[in-house]
Order: structure tokens, then sequence, then C-alpha cells
DNA sequence: CCGGGTGTTTGACACGTTTCAAGGGACCTG
DNA sequence: CAGGTCCCTTGAAACGTGTCAAACACCCGG
């Protein structure tokens, strides 16, 4: 295979200089319409393609921005990254998408690829917030953007959906609903949206003036539905009359893993057990039982995020950090919802 | 900020040459313990991050590879892209990966921004497998893997799944139950998987000594949920006597949709309406009733993508085009089994 | 014929790396 | 002490692009 053609090829080609060939590409208006079709010409014949990592090393920084989730399996994380990539395509952006699969290692090995790669900024919903390891890539230039998880200092920006109040929200619900044992479900606990959840359950119950302790809480290994089949296998495991009546889970992977372990077993739900998820992913709403779930706005929360980091990165010295906060909101479907069950059933 | 430290900066700080510093970055065995500790302080003192960029104009190549899937938020393919990323990153490689929506307009300019990036090779599922583009790409030196796609040449490399196969075993399935009305549903038929498991199913039917023109095709816009919904209000809206008894949809997402009109209109699956799905992706066993579908190799799928494309950039000249097809096996769940669904039925 | 536009093209340099031939010590051998 | 060997380090060149000051060509008015 013969190297590819470069810029120089081309000047040769059309008989003209190598920056009257970058003219044509970048400003082509500066150049004289016959000397235009003469490089164009060349460029076609010798099928040129523009090197990009030479760009990048004379511009001084990349046109991509970053995004690295927890886990590039989860719908709702595909979502808020087509969010991401929306805003990012629209300014002319590429998007690198990095899957951390909860792995402090993993993120390490993004980050250090984005950084090195010099990425304009960095969308990252991290394994551990406190890291030090985001500061020092903060403190060597390079915007980042939370994601998900409400930043705790003012000195970054971020964007989150307010996860106290989604697990207020449910568990309220499930209270109203008469539901004197509950069981959170998720992990692990060290992710902040997680712990926010189990927190805002919490209040909930407080709130209602019982002992929030009374909560069970089972930490999962992991997000997803293996994960949520496990701690169904738990729940399914007690004695039905110390068996929890409701499951909260932190989010819909984990709350159809425990739908499917109720249904292999023959526990009923909602009428043994009511269950209610998080993110209102496209598949809640398809689930054996219809899930009921916290939405989120999640391509919004991308497209706001990506917007953030864009601008940030732009600074003309006056970027101001901001820490943008959704409401999340509940939806009621029948894994939670015994009524709307029967009005299900009569219809049929 | 003060623009970020490079190599040059490092040896001046560590008092040796610039290229020591690239000695100890690349081969650190040949410099003296002395050099080399000198040099690691003035590194960590700087912090100093490699530019990607340089280094890939000079060695001439990315550490990089491409994967271009048709719709990021279809698990079939998250769960491809990682087996992709996994093999990829084994070998010292990253992914990018670019999501084309179906459409040819997305396809190209992600080719040409691989292509820019001087990717090692692209791993891609065609809008349209025939285009040119494709071809000069390739011309031009990237190696392309056809992915989810039988290559109709034996000049290039493709990775795949018999989908003709795959269509046969879904519908001879629904043959053996009886149905005699049956409807495929799937789109754009352009897409070479979905006409390929049309043909399948039509095999089938033939093969059974019927004819194969009786089945109801419905072509969708898209391969996603509501496409199927959109498939299935059709369906529902003929009177009963005429109405599909089975259903057999191009993919998964499709079938969610299907089943989705279905139940909100009443209309009981299996017993009036079965269906069969497509990829057998996580959230079907867990759908309302779950899934029957043809299962793909998905992990493997790209995993086996990815090691053709590096053996095929990294080629001493001697690299033999392969076309892999992998089979499919069909999962038979209760949405297309009655007497499965007694069964359940009374054991709960 | 000159001065001064205007519009277009040129050519050298810089970006940060890697590579490689050549240089420089230190040490050994004859 | 000359010559040789080994180990380590050096410095320049090259990768492909964008930028920019300078050069050039052309035309107009005087």
């Amino acid at each position: 295979m013969t190297p590819a053609a470069s810029i120089r090829d081309v000047a040769a080609v059309a008989g003209v200089s190598v920056g009257t060939v970058s003219n044509v590409l970048n400003r082509p208006e500066v150049v004289s319409a016959g000397t235009r079709s003469k490089v164009l010409a060349a460029i076609e014949e010798l099928g040129f393609v523009r090197n990009e990592s030479a760009r990048q090393l004379r511009a001084g920084a990349s046109r991509t921005i970053g995004v690295v989730v927890l886990d590039v399996a989860n719908p709702f994380f595909t979502d808020v990254a087509r969010g991401a990539e929306d805003t990012a395509n629209a300014a002319g952006l590429a998007v690198i998408l990095c899957n951390s699969d909860d792995q402090a290692a993993k993120e390490d090995s993004y980050l250090d690829l984005l950084e090195q790669q010099r990425v304009q900024g960095i969308l990252i919903t991290p394994v551990d917030a406190g890291s030090a390891r985001l500061e020092s890539v903060r403190g060597r230039g390079t915007p980042i953007v939370l994601l998900d998880q409400h930043a705790r200092s003012t000195a970054q920006c971020s964007v989150a959906v307010d996860d106290l109040l989604g697990g207020e929200l449910a568990m309220q619900h499930l209270l109203e609903r008469g539901h004197e044992r509950a069981a959170f479900v998720g992990g692990p606990l060290s992710l902040r949206q997680v712990s926010d959840r189990l927190d805002g359950a919490r209040a909930a119950i407080a709130a209602s003036g019982r002992q929030a302790d009374r909560l069970h809480v089972i930490e999962t290994a992991a997000l997803n539905v293996a994960s949520g089949r496990q701690a169904g296998e738990q729940i399914a495991g007690r004695a039905p009359r110390s068996r929890p009546t409701a499951v909260f889970c932190a989010n819909d992977l984990l709350a159809l893993g425990v739908l499917q372990e109720m249904t292999r077993r023959g526990i009923r739900v909602p009428r043994d057990v009511a269950i209610v998820g998080y993110d209102d992913i496209e598949f809640a709403a398809a689930a054996a039982v219809p899930l009921s779930s916290v939405r989120q706005p999640r391509h919004q929360l991308g497209r706001t995020a990506a917007e953030m980091v864009i601008e940030e990165a732009s600074d003309n010295g006056t970027h101001e950090h901001r820490q943008v906060v959704f409401e999340p909101e509940l939806v009621i479907r029948e894994s939670s919802d015994a009524a709307r069950v029967r009005r299900t059933a009569r219809k049929a």
C-alpha cells in the first residue's frame, strides 16, 4: 500500500504551493477560482484525506470530547451519550465514548487516553467522585463536567438529577400504597447515585414518622440485571411473613433482574412484592410487569453537559462553573400498583 | 492556563536531551537507572502528558479502530461493540464507537472522521453494503471488516451470523405450531440483515409445501420499538379473522413494540398472536411476555471482527480475507408457545 | 513611467514526537 | 599507550498541517 497522499503531493500535482492547498481547504474564499479547481481536481485524483493528527498537533487541541460512563450496556447511559453526541456534533466535535465498567482502573486508563488525545473536555460519571485523579486532570487544563452526579464543590460544573428527591418520590409512593416492609436494592454504595437514592428513600420513611433504619438494604456488586437476579434470590429466599412487600431498586436493570427472579419463583408482582425501578429506560414499560420507575431527562442530561463542557473549553476567561440539577419524575405502572393491575385485567 | 508541558520541557528540567526522555518513555531498559529516575521526577513535577497527536503523526498511524453501528441504543450493538472493545484493548488499541443511525449521511461523515484519524481499521454494519464509499476507503488502505453482514465478494473480511438460517428457524417453529397466517415485520428492506431474515422465513414456508408469498410483509422505517408499535397498530387494526396469528420480527426491539401494542389493545400473546423476535437481547427474556428469539453470539461477533481487522492491519502481505459465519440458535419462550404459557400458569 | 492599491500565492517555520547515526566515556586487552 | 568494546546519550531530521509575513502580479490614476 502506498503511503497516504499528503498536502505536499496535492500541491505537486496541482502545481501550486502547500500553503495554497491549505488555503483551499480552510479558507477557500481567498484563493482564485481557477487555482481552487486545479487543487480540488488534484485532491480528487490522489484520494487525499486530511491527517487529523497533524492538524491537531498544529492546532494544539483536538476536536473531540470524551464521555466516560459506568456501563454502555445500560440504555440509560446510551441515551445520555446520544444527547451529548447531538450537541457535540452540532458544534463540529466528535465524541469518544468510553466505558469504565465501574472499575477505577479502566476509568483511569481511559482518562489517560483522553488526556493524551488532548480532548477539549470530558463528561464523566465517575466511579469515585472524590478521586484525586480527576482533580489532577482538571488541574492540567482539561475541563471536566460531572455527569449524573452533583458536584460537591462549586469549583466545577456538574449536571445531575436530584437523586435524593427521586429516592424520596419512590419510597413515598410505596408507603402510600401501605407497604411497611420495604427493601432497597442497589450498589456499590460508593456510587453517589446509589447512596443518594437510598438516603432519599430513608428521608421519605423518616418523614412519614417511621424508623428509617427499618429499610432493609441489599447492596449489590453492580447495577445490572445479573446483580438484580441475585438480589431477587435473597428476597425470595426469605419466609413470606418476613419478606419485604416492596422493593425499590437503584436502577431499572436491577429491577428487571429482581422481577425476573420473582416471576421464576412464582412470587407475584405487585401482589406479593411491589417493585419500583429508576431511570425509566425504554424497556421498563415493556417488562413482564410494566415497571414503575423514576424518570430522568436522559437526553437532556447529555445535551446540557456537553453544552457546558464546550462552553468551558472555549473559555475567554469568564467561565462560571454551574451545577445544574434536574427534577426526576415518578412514573407509576403495574409493578407497584395493584389497583392498576385489576383495572387492566378487567379490560382484557 | 499554561500550555501543556512537552517532552522538551521535561528534558530541560531533567537536564538531558529530548531523545533521552523519549527513550525513558519507550525503551526504559536502554537508559541508566540514574538518568531514568531524574527524568521520571521531571515528568512528575511538570505533570507531563504525552501528546498522542504527535506520536501518531510521527508513527503514521493511530492506535485506534473504528466501530460503526446502526443504532447504539440497540443492546445488540452495544454487546457487539463491547466484544470488539475487549479484543482491541487487549491489543493496546482504543475503540471509537460511531452511530450511523441508519443514515447514509451520518455513516459517511463518520467514515470521513475515522479515515482522517488514520484508524487502523474499521468494523462496520453498513447502511448500504454495496456503497462505493466503503470501497474507496478500503482502496486507500484502511482495512474494513463487515460486521453482522456476509460479504458478497471474497475480497474482504466479514463476520456474520447466518440470517437466512435464522429466519428459517423462526418461521419453521411458527409453522410447526400450526400458524397458517403469518406476518413479517422489519425494515428498511434495504438492510441486508432484514431481507435475509425475510428470505429465510419464505424459504421455510416454501419448504413446508406452502405458498411463500402468503407471508404478509410489513416494512418498517426503522428497527426500533416505536416502529414496532406502529406495525403492531396495523396488525391489531385488522379484523380478527384476517389478522395474522403469528408475527416474526426482524429484531427484538420491533418485537417488543409489537408486543406492547398487542397488550395495549387486549390482544393476547401468544394465544391470539404469537411473536418471535431476533437477537435475543437481554431484555427479551424480561419482556411482558418473555420473547422467543433467534440468538446470535453477539459478544463473539465483535471479538472476532476485531481480531480480523487487527490481523489485516498488521498485515505482512500474507493476509487472506475470510468470511466467518456463525450459526444462530432459536430460543423458545412464552411469546410463541401456548403450551409453555399453560405450564407456567399452572405452576403459579 | 511611477506610486500605491488590491488580490493572490509563496515559502519557511512551528507544533511534539520518535528514530537513528554518530558521539563520548569508561573500561578492558594486548 | 593504542585500539577495541560496551553502554549510554546526543542532536538532527522527519512526520503533515496551519499560519503569516513577504513577495508577486496586476491595474488604476496621475
